[in-house]
DNA sequence: CACGAATGTCACCGATCGCATACATTTCAT
DNA sequence: ATGAAATGTATGCGATCGGTGACATTCGTG
């Protein structure tokens, strides 16, 4: 999912501590911060501290990526695909007295 | 791509900066920040200001996303496969006799 | 080599941070 | 409704921030 402000990722933040049962306090615990951190990155605050920010967001097992102009693509991550076994789909159809 | 550290984060910032032919100059301007700031967050500073940080990718046109448990995909962007006409292969094997 | 531009570094300074602690409020299950 | 847990808020504190301005160094070209 996209974000673009620090309050918007406040909000994921919360979002995914909540889907992990966790509190504040635990989180905080976590990524070794502060509860009153949590309080503030969760309500937006735009002047926290960087580092804690990726440390919060390790302790919640979340992943960063960015891209535009400039910033390299990963080889290109490719989709897997199940392939149908087509003979399988074929015999499927076949008639019975061939 | 991905990113987990505000050193990796420094080293797409300037890359980025470069690709777009700018200074630390015109980059600390377009995103009204002083330039010892820009030198600071590309040399990974971890106690950087959130917020300005935001506005410098903003300045470079770069887009983040999270992902992981509790963060909603957006409707899932999805992929166009072509399908194949089951009927199509399966014709193509049919018992001409029938 | 010589020059300017780009980048890195320093010191000063008011402003803000984040932690700890304590307290107030809200939420939620019973 | 009631009580405990979760969350929000306040204060005090030392530590650090980031802007400015000046300077040192490196880089890129002619």
């Amino acid at each position: 999912m996209k974000f673009r402000t620090p309050l918007e990722l406040g909000l994921l933040i919360r979002r995914a501590r909540h889907a992990r049962g966790m509190t504040q306090a635990d989180l905080a615990r976590a990524a070794g911060v502060g509860r009153q951190w949590i309080v503030a990155i969760e309500a937006g605050k735009p002047r926290a501290e960087l580092g804690k920010a990726f440390q919060t967001l390790a302790a919640l097992d979340l992943s960063l990526s960015i891209h535009g102009e400039g910033i390299p693509e990963p080889p290109s991550s490719r989709i897997r695909i199940a392939v149908p076994d087509i003979e399988a789909v074929v015999g499927a159809h076949e008639d019975p007295a061939s």
